[in-house]
RNA sequence: CGCGAGGUAGAGCAGCUCGGAAGCUCGCCGGGCUCAUAACCCGGAGGUCACAGGUUCAAAUCCUGUCCUCGCAACCA
């Protein structure tokens, strides 16, 4: 099989605040899981990921907290860096947009599309706040509506009689974050010319019609038949990268032009030069993005655009799209502090594993979806302790009560016994994994993890249909080993399918009850999921319950913490 | 005509790209098994696939229209 050299990366997180499930659900667990799938599958791939440390509101978060951007920033890394450890996220590399590296990458990006003649300039007004030295865009003003007196009306819009409005028509505005004041200036910014580039860009899109998911495509193609049109890349803040040009001094990048960017700068801190020549210069490999639905205009439209503009750089294969999570019914929120919040699950003694695959069966790939305690509690009992852990408890019991562990049968002592249902056992090991892998591979996590548990209970009714338990009481020990030594390779497929999701769960399995060598997640493991091949004398170890049972108990106790 | 998503058994959802006898999980009813974490397996009841037209030999699936629900314009993937 041919190894493919892949490049994954996933949005960067803004750092004004704590991570909760979402952020989790939205990016950092799929391309993980995408990512252990390939590393197993033995190809070559890479993921970076960090934080977007510039913008106003990182900016103004860190002015609130007292510190200094950089060091609010570094201390958020830090967070986020601990949490996706817990989650078993893993990173290649996760840093962020405030390094050299990066202010080097985005100068140069910067300086490459000026030079291939894709930026204008333009003057424009805007509001600006003295105190907190920062231009304040529609949203961070707000003033008395000029049609209907309202006063907690929006910079370009009034929530009370919804009409719309120039910015210059707000009366009295004031600044959001302090209150005061804003003044108005008038200013050069620098634009990209997305007009320019609109035809090269449909052309990509429309390239990646059958690949991408619907809702993505769809999305990206409404711009297009409203015309793109240049768009403002600068911002008069003091906080960002500098823009490398003589008028400009004053002025940094609008954060949305070097934040992607980071994935190559990031990629560049992980392994130089070479690496970028590697990933982002190489036509042989294959770029995704795993982004929440938010950003879709971002990585669909602005920086496949910027990176036509700039010439260096390849174009994502894929921009895997996902929508967003909801929370018993209700949105994530920061301020009703609504859903669980990342830096609580650090102190909890909940079963990542456990919540990891929960959250792929309610990954929101094509309509937003749902977590419910109730769902985290039925997925946990009736799949993984029913369905998964069951098999491998059932399994390795048998073994271990008859057989001292050891059933000294191989696949060749077998073959002419075998009778039809042995024949659909054999048929699920040798096809489900490959079909599974197709599943990762095309980003469809929750069927893949559907057919994961499919594959399980094929196991549980195999047994069931066989009844060994019943064959060794009749002294038929020639068939109860068969049975057995079918379970058992399945088992060993089982873990490395499931090692994607679960991680820790899959090695437990793997090492200290199927007493396997190595790891299931090893590279190359996943042709050996659909091969019968467990050796004669192979001894397995004693069995012990895999996931825990959740009951009304745990779930309130759960509810609690998470409060 | 702001933008977007959705309406499929009691609940939660999949299926719709590429039309071909309505599926999954839970719950409910009945049976089986006893190796297993009161776990597992089989069978059953329960649906005019929001509504109305249209295309077709055939529509949950494609087209048109109508009704209803929910998100976004405040932190936020």
């Amino acid at each position: 099989m041919e190894k493919k050299k892949i490049l994954v990366t996933s949005a960067l997180l803004y750092v004004n605040g704590s991570a909760h499930l979402g952020h989790i659900v939205g990016c950092w667990l799929p391309g993980d899981i995408f990512t252990r799938y390939h590393k197993t599958n033995g190809d070559d791939v890479v993921y970076v990921s960090g934080t977007d440390d510039h913008g106003t509101s990182s900016y103004i978060s860190a002015k609130n907290a007292g510190l200094k951007p950089e060091e609010y920033i570094s201390i958020m890394n830090g967070k986020l860096k601990d949490i996706a450890k817990k989650f078993c996220i893993d990173f290649d590399i996760f840093s962020g947009t405030n390094t050299q590296t990066h202010k080097e990458v985005t100068v140069d990006f910067f300086n490459e599309i000026y030079k291939n003649g894709y930026t204008e300039e333009k003057t424009s007004n805007m509001l600006f706040c003295e105190h907190d030295k920062v231009a304040l865009a529609d949203r961070f003003v707000y003033g008395k509506c000029p049609y209907c007196g309202y006063d907690k009306a929006y910079g370009d819009q009034c929530d009370k009689c919804g009409k719309t409005y120039e910015l210059d028509e707000l009366i009295d505005p004031k600044c959001t974050f302090c209150g005061n004041s804003a003044v108005k200036k008038t200013t050069k910014h620098i634009y990209i010319s997305l007009d320019k580039l609109q035809p090269q860009l449909e052309k990509w899109v429309e390239s990646k019609k059958d690949i991408w998911r619907p809702h993505v495509y769809n999305m990206t193609t409404k711009w297009f038949k409203e015309g793109l049109k240049p768009r403002c890349i600068t911002r008069d803040i003091p906080w960002g990268i500098k823009v490398p040009l003589e008028g400009f001094e004053d002025k940094v990048f609008y954060v949305w032009f070097d934040a992607p960017i980071g994935y190559i700068s990031i990629t560049k801190e992980l392994g130089g030069e070479e690496m970028v020549k590697d990933r982002w210069q190489n036509k042989d490999c294959e770029i995704f993005n795993f982004i929440g639905k938010d950003n879709i205009d971002f990585h669909a439209i602005f920086f496949p655009s910027m990176e036509l503009a700039c010439k260096k750089y390849n174009l994502a294969n894929n921009v895997v799209g996902f929508n967003f999570l909801n929370f018993e019914g209700q949105k994530f929120s920061k301020s009703k502090h609504i859903g669980i919040f990342c830096d609580k699950v650090m102190e909890n003694d909940i079963d990542i594993d456990s919540l990891r695959a929960y959250l792929v069966s309610i990954f929101p790939e094509n309509k937003d979806s749902d977590f419910t305690y109730e769902g985290f509690k039925l997925n946990t009992n009736a799949e993984l302790v029913g369905k998964y852990g069951n098999f491998f408890n059932r399994t390795l019991n048998m073994i271990n009560k008859n057989f001292a562990g050891t059933l000294n049968i191989d696949f060749e002592d077998i073959k002419n016994m075998l009778d039809d249902n042995d024949k659909e056992m054999i048929d699920a090991i040798q096809t489900l994994p490959n079909q599974i892998g197709e599943l990762f591979a095309k980003t469809e996590f929750r069927t893949a993890y559907k057919e994961i548990m499919r594959f399980a209970s094929i196991g549980n009714t195999y047994l069931e249909k066989q009844a060994p338990w019943t064959l060794i009481k009749n002294g038929d020990i020639d068939n109860a080993k068969k049975v057995l030594y079918l379970c058992l390779n399945m088992a060993k497929a089982l873990a490395i399918v499931g090692s994607p999701i679960m991680p820790n769960k899959t090695a437990e399995i793997w090492t200290e009850q199927l007493n396997l060598e190595g790891s299931p997640a090893e590279p190359n493991m996943w042709q050996e999921a659909s091969k019968i091949n467990i050796k004669k004398t192979h001894k397995v170890s004693s069995p012990k319950p895999l996931f825990a049972r959740l009951d009304d108990e745990a779930i309130e106790k759960l509810k609690a913490q998470f409060a």
